[in-house]
DNA sequence: TATGAATGAGTATTCATTCAT
DNA sequence: CATGAATGAATACTCATTCAT
């Protein structure tokens, strides 16, 4: 792992666990085992370490997420969605959690943070617009939509984070989608 | 208006725009035309001044919520519940802004502040076990379901903020409370 | 003698020995016997703390070289004026190496410097004028003659400060206005 | 152009519009495009490189001085030195501005830097010397004398510089000479 | 010769907090 | 109650220099 990689894996942690604000960067590249100097050698500030941080991470998620071709009916398509970030979130649980703490930023380049989460749950308006074409789904306004499917998503992932014993409980796992689907969905 | 309530509503501001961690106790005083002194003579520190502030946003948001008689319907009740919040909001942006911004703060007294968020919420459990006792509402597990429906009312209100010419829209307005309510109905 | 009056004169020490850039603001405030933060308190950086310096040291040397009238005639009163320069740049040699010091500095607000320099030694031009409108001195054009003043005044003064022995030599004081007043003198 | 003198000529324009001292060597580097790496194996350090460049810079004005042989009388022949020197500055500002920049620089190798200038304004001494002998010039103490000669130069110098369109107006540049020689001359 | 990643001591500046008035 | 000067540890960032390739 280059100095570099792992610098980016020690911030994830630290980020998380301390928060972004209280994390020295000298407290990250004491614990990854490098100089302070290194650390702006490859990050020339703190906000350009986080941005990497975050690319990283969103690059990640992105493909973890792509699915090869439509299979399946809509609501099988969104539950193959669902599941794949639910996968993938369980899976890193830290990086999700660093996604929603950039997301919850104040002060920052908030509509940089959310156009990027929209680039990754991108599917979501799709599936939406083909959903509402069809007649499976209300005609909620698209904007509201997103926003909420988005916030529900990253909802339940913290949650199932939160309680591990749950996450293989396919009754919840169930519920979690029902409660993102449903609420769009015609009845 | 008493010192120490001009301290808070400038703390509430600053905190609400740069973030907390990123607002000097001595900005606060300097903003709110009081000495570094006077600040810390009326919140021994900033945590507390913190505090202070949270339990005062939570005081009124549930003082605003507060239902006099269970009127109407299950889904009446829960839309009044729900205009109450959101009109609230709206009318407060920057204390539901500063309730998102304790609640997602990392590190810290997670649990109180998520406790202390279900006391104003707490209806939503009330509702939702007697909808599911009256069939009316699926029998979604319950500690899910109110993480969900929390996010759901916060993204919404903050929706609404960011979009102020959408708040009055009745369209938007309804669509926003189906989009909570259809995720946990029977239909 | 107030704290930032201690550090501005322990600051003066310091630049002028090892340079402005070479002297670090903590350094200053240890040799003051303050805190940092105290340095900082009174100067919001360290530029603002050499300017403030700089304007303190400007204004010792006006004082110093306020003429109450216009006595004798136009040699004997630009004598005064040298001489009266001289004795306190041999009085405050620091205070005169710090002047030419932040004169020489590149890069920096090279105007500002310059301009408030020409204040001080705001009588020159005036004797210039007075001067050749007597006949007494050659028709030197008058922004070049003025640099040239200048820079003699300083480099006599910082000979004398580096040759103290002999600014008591009357016969070298005689041999320095000389060599300022025949160089514009008509002959 | 080899690295080494791409190093010192960007090392030259970077110190006299940056400082010596605001000036990185990795700055020097790039802008050289060559590595940091390279900077330190052509010159083991930073004083190193500026004493190099020190150096290259007298060479080079020394050479541009010499003169083959004393033509013309005690005044012709002091303009002819200024001249060549007035000259040589006109057409290498940067070098010019460099010298200077190197003589003022406080708590250094002064003495050093000091006595590098007077080998290239040697002749100085010598004229005054023979001037003197001859009666031509007053019998000021040559310390001073020599101390103020090059103060006059180097300030004319820079006037020409920072006023290009006056260093071509035979009027100035006659006037700057005078101001100089006038000084010292016997009427 | 040339490279550039790596180093770590050093720098200016911030900030929560104290306390004498 | 109110003030604001004073504190000093902590922070983000810099930079001359080294060294393995």
């Amino acid at each position: 792992m280059s100095k570099r990689d792992l610098i980016l894996a020690t911030a994830l942690e630290l980020f998380v666990h301390q928060g972004i604000g209280a994390t020295a960067t000298a407290q990250i590249a004491k614990a990854a085992g490098v100089a302070t100097g290194t650390l702006f050698h490859h990050f020339p500030s703190k906000a350009q370490l986080v941005s990497a941080l975050y690319l990283n991470v969103k690059t990640q998620l992105a493909e973890a997420m792509r699915l090869e071709q439509g299979e399946g009916d809509l609501a099988g398509r969104a539950r193959q969605y669902w599941d794949r970030g639910m996968d993938w979130a369980l899976a890193h649980p830290e990086s999700l959690r660093f996604m929603s703490l950039v997301y919850h930023r104040p002060g920052q380049d908030g509509d940089l943070k959310r156009q990027a989460m929209l680039e990754i749950l991108g599917f979501i308006p799709e599936l939406l617009r083909q959903g509402q074409a069809e007649g499976r789904l209300r005609p909620v306004p698209e904007d509201l939509a997103l926003e909420q499917c988005q916030g529900q998503f990253m909802t339940a992932a913290q949650f199932f984070i939160d309680h591990p014993d749950k996450a293989g409980d396919g009754h919840y796992r169930d519920a979690a989608f029902d409660l993102f689907w449903l609420s769009m969905a015609r009845h």
